[in-house]
DNA sequence: GAGTGGTCTAGACCACTTT
DNA sequence: AAGTGGTCTAGACCACTCT
């Protein structure tokens, strides 16, 4: 079996091995179909079983494919498209918005979180959990930080890791007026608990969001958003010249919620 | 029963390594200092090398280090932040923008960005390759994708890959009125080329940043912006609520451009 | 219990950078 | 030439999900 071509570029052959699955995906797959399990798939190359992971690795990163211990590799449907940055900006917790609150808590924020409120590592805040699903999976997790001088109103009475005080903490921060707000997006990797939530291994690759929300000049929240990397791309609706129309349903500029944006990793 | 249940949770190797070196990072290793190679650290940890592989593949995906074939592993300085969504919004090219043109070329567009503009596969389109920069670094490549009918004062002469011609298309663009855009975040893998402009090698994480610019209803042009994972992180200044006033320069909530934002992934 | 993906080992050689 | 990270192998065992 002459490997037919290439010598003369040494390509790695989980790279090579990379681009044939991924032309057989799009030609020879649907989504959802199960792979043939990964030492088969490795004998049929003529490759070790770890060469054969690093591609499908790659194409999971991707999100071309999908693998589940105990299961196996199935080819992953197009990633969702989940909208970040809306243009009309609310504070977390609105009626129209996508998350499910959690549990809140009590504690120390963490010391970047600290800097960006503007206070001492050592001083407590209000933590919020929050759950976003879609299509019934959650694609995100999130911690709200909210310190203690953004919701005055709140009785100190502490029902820790009830789901009912961070409902509680969402409708005084809506007390509010907001100012504006500010967004970064790095990549990252699911602590543990966050993997959980997203039914995902530690160390998954997730997209973070940081938010902070403005009041009167000072930062009165922060909320720290993972989604998973592998499912999902985030959208921005920065846009928009014409007056604001809240309510109806992104009249946003059409052509661009299509049938199946093919991602730019497929084929072309 | 009785006894803990401590070793119950049998954590991976790779994840506890991790654990470890993460701390000895901030605890003993300033920026840009080199580590003990692969060898003596797996020697160290009593593992075998791909395991501390995996654990420091983890920790460079992260951004907390930088690996070089030839050279070494070196503590990376925490994310740049780049701005991506800036309040003002602007074509590609303008003065102000942190963007380097490069060469342009007339081709056929990738499918998922025909469908974006709205237009057939087949129909070529100018394309402007473009390189954005920070601190004597290339952080980003660029593909932008401008059809005929937004340019249509530029002459049909092709002399390809020329830099002349990819300022014209920009010059050309800036003619249009722009109506608003949409930006979508994903993450994918460096291609070949894009890989060998960011200086990584390929299938290197990165995110992947599609931008729509609309004019009249229309999409006029559609970027492709490829960024660094390890090295970036990409800010939205979505930002404020009063009464839109273009062209003043954002009075944007203070306070947030701070020192040095640890990252999240850092030690709390 | 059978089958899957996830972790781990102990080697080997290659591609690259620096000396 | 020496030293680094990158690729690859051929095994082994573990954790998990199904039936």
């Amino acid at each position: 079996m002459s490997t037919t071509e290439l010598d003369a570029v040494p390509e790695p052959k989980y790279w090579h091995l990379k681009t044939v699955l991924s032309d057989a995906l799009d030609s020879e797959f649907a989504v959802g179909e199960i792979l043939p399990n990964e030492r088969e798939l490795a004998a049929r190359f003529g490759v070790a079983r770890a060469t054969l992971r690093q591609a499908l690795e790659q194409l999971e990163l991707e999100g071309r494919l999908q693998r589940r211990r105990g299961v196996g590799t199935t080819v992953a449907p197009p990633r969702f498209g989940v909208e970040v940055g809306s243009p009309e900006q609310t504070w977390p917790g609105s009626p129209d918005d996508a998350w499910q609150t959690g549990e809140s808590d009590e504690t120390k924020p963490p010391t970047y979180v600290a800097a960006l409120l503007g206070q001492d590592t050592d001083q407590k805040v209000h933590v919020v959990r929050r759950t976003r699903m879609t299509h019934g999976q959650p694609v995100a997790g999130e911690l709200l930080y909210v310190p203690h001088a953004s919701v005055p109103g709140l009785p100190d009475a502490d029902t820790s890791g009830d789901t009912a005080r961070g409902r509680a903490v969402l409708r005084e921060l809506h007390r509010l007026e907001l100012n504006g707000l500010e967004r970064t997006v790095e990549l990252g990797s699911a602590r543990a608990d966050d993997a959980r939530q997203l039914d995902r291994l530690p160390g998954a690759p997730v997209l973070v969001v940081t938010t902070s929300y403005y009041s009167q000049g000072a930062v009165a929240a922060v909320a720290v958003s993972t989604y998973r990397a592998d499912t999902c791309r985030l959208t921005f609706g920065d846009s928009r010249p014409e007056p604001v129309m809240p309510g109806t349903d992104a009249a946003a500029p059409a052509a661009h919620r299509r049938h199946r944006p093919a991602s730019r990793l497929s084929r072309v």
